[in-house]
DNA sequence: CGGGTTTGACCAGCGC
DNA sequence: GCGCTGGTCAAACCCG
């Protein structure tokens, strides 16, 4: 399993503004019998869409329980890709932004040589590693 | 016209 | 078994 974050942490470095308030907080859900890989990572962002490389499609929107953000579903719109996220507000902290990747890409990103040129999206945001986070602990460690 | 978004309905899992 | 909740589907709609 191949953590997909090259893309993320290469705009971050590109990045003109770097994570000064590094924020974690303990997410522990119940996923289902998922031993998919899973990536967590929390943003810094005025708006919930980023663009990351990938082509995301939204399928769904549903407003979670405890929290009064609605939570958007995802899934790569490359064919034969069946790669998920989800995108959520923080419930304390609403700017940031929780995003919980499923699965593996089996393809380069769409945007990939666009992002190492440089062409960052218009839209600023900084990513905050989750060490803390309840992050898919079997492949990342 | 084709691809993405919206949005309500539907379904499955889990707790009580 | 039932109801609640999260996740997905799919039809209608929107936009380039």
């Amino acid at each position: 399993m191949v953590i997909p974050a090259e893309n993320i942490v290469n705009e971050t470095s590109n990045s003109s503004r770097v994570a000064n308030n590094m924020l974690h907080r303990t997410r522990e859900k119940k996923y289902k019998s998922q031993s998919e890989f899973r990536f967590v990572f929390i943003t810094k962002s005025n708006m919930e869409i980023m663009d990351d490389g990938f082509k995301w499609r939204k399928y769904g929107k549903k407003v979670i329980k405890n929290s009064p953000n609605p939570r958007n579903y995802f899934k790569c719109s490359n064919d034969g890709c069946n790669v998920k996220k989800r995108v959520e507000r923080d419930r304390e902290d609403p700017r940031y932004v929780i995003t919980t990747y499923e699965g593996v890409h089996n393809h380069e990103s769409p945007n990939y040589v666009v992002n190492c040129n440089n062409q960052m999206p218009t839209h600023e945001w900084t990513l905050h590693q989750p060490s803390s986070l309840s992050f898919s602990s079997a492949s990342v460690l």
